[in-house]
DNA sequence: CCTAGGTTACCTACCGGTCGGTAGTGTCGT
DNA sequence: ACGACACTACCGACCGGTAGGTAACCTAGG
């Protein structure tokens, strides 16, 4: 806790730790090294050993922000109330929007869940993930005990929903060119609520 | 291309490779060393300089091998006539069913999708992920054709179906005990014929 | 006796981390 | 009011270890 720092310049720490994530992203945890933070950061390296236990604590600490932030904002676009159909779309929009807010952090999460170890130290993400789910099956149980949505399985409804919202994310941070934005991604979550058969058709498989 | 090997033993050039695709899912490129491949082959590092160019040529060896056998699974998994329903299903079941016999492959492809250059030769994903859009968008615009589908956007579409598989595919991953198979596959592929709204309901978010 | 397919031994560059040192700011006994 | 001392926040130099890569040498098959 810096007593003083000269006014109007960002602390070291918070510097070493926007240059971090910045190195992470473009190279990878093992393929950046404590030099180019440092040096990305104008310290030296005993500066970031005096803020930070290790390489992997200051990888840990960006983890630990992204994941706070993402809390947050996962309970601020949270719809209690309503018309199933508003809360969902509300949901997921906002979640959506955040998304467009912050593509490089969520670009990062991405590379550090899917990616190898890599030697730095594990996340758990299954919380994480988690938060979203039950947010959402929140909303799907709900949509079912009153009947506005079909009476199928929550759990498929769920994933049907995550699946949309996750791909949507994944193609717009993968294929920009192919990216539809929030509004695609209302359509798209009109037309499962219609569903893409053509109305007035048989829809089973004959058995 | 070795002349005579000592027979029933695998080419040294084959082991090589085997011994990086292990090393490379579960440490990432950076954090593999030669050394490391060498010795899970069970030679030593200059054999490896004999049939690569570089760490980086074995890398993009294992993805090459990678690119061409997903470009045959895609081919082989393709269902060019019958209803659009059972194409669709067809489809989509037997890719999933491949990657659940490929799952480390589908992992590490992951990985370096979402994963940073990590000092490694960049990839192009986009033509084989075109390859999927493409198939799955030509049985959705046959399906639009026929009227066996929802007259609305086909780009719409296939999105929510290359949705439900990818996050399919994701979460059997990512969290295995969430995981629905291919079963979970076709009843969310039903879910999503029929629509998640409860039937006789209106859908319409009014406006 | 040459060449394909290796091996042993070694190079240089760079890695994460730590050393001893210090400028600047508080704090406190007198 | 002031010197003694402590603490924070850093710096330059350097550590042992390991990285990718290579030069030079061996050895079996044709």
């Amino acid at each position: 806790m810096p007593v003083r720092v000269a006014s109007a310049e960002v602390s070291v720490k918070k510097r070493l730790l926007d240059s971090a994530i910045r190195l992470f992203t473009a190279r990878g945890y093992t393929a950046t090294s404590v030099r180019e933070i440092v040096e990305g950061a104008g310290v030296t390296k005993p500066a970031l050993y005096y803020h930070f236990e290790s390489k992997e604590a200051v990888y840990l600490a960006i983890l630990n922000d992204l994941a706070s932030y993402t809390d947050e904002v996962i309970a601020r676009s949270r719809v209690a109330s309503g018309p199933v159909r508003e809360r969902l779309e509300g949901f997921l929009v906002t979640l959506f929007e955040a998304f467009e807010e912050k593509k490089a952090d969520v670009r990062f999460i991405n590379a550090v869940f899917w990616g190898p170890p890599q030697g730095a130290p594990p996340f758990d993400f299954a919380t994480f993930h988690n938060k979203l789910l039950v947010v959402l099956s929140e909303i799907v149980r709900d949509g079912i005990a009153s009947g506005e949505l079909r009476a199928a399985d929550p759990n498929d409804m769920t994933l049907v929903l995550m699946g949309v919202l996750s791909f949507t994310m994944d193609l717009t941070l993968a294929r920009p060119e192919l990216g539809v934005g929030k509004d695609g991604l209302r359509r798209v979550l009109d037309l499962l609520f219609k569903g893409i058969a053509a109305p007035g058709r048989r829809t089973e498989k004959p058995k």
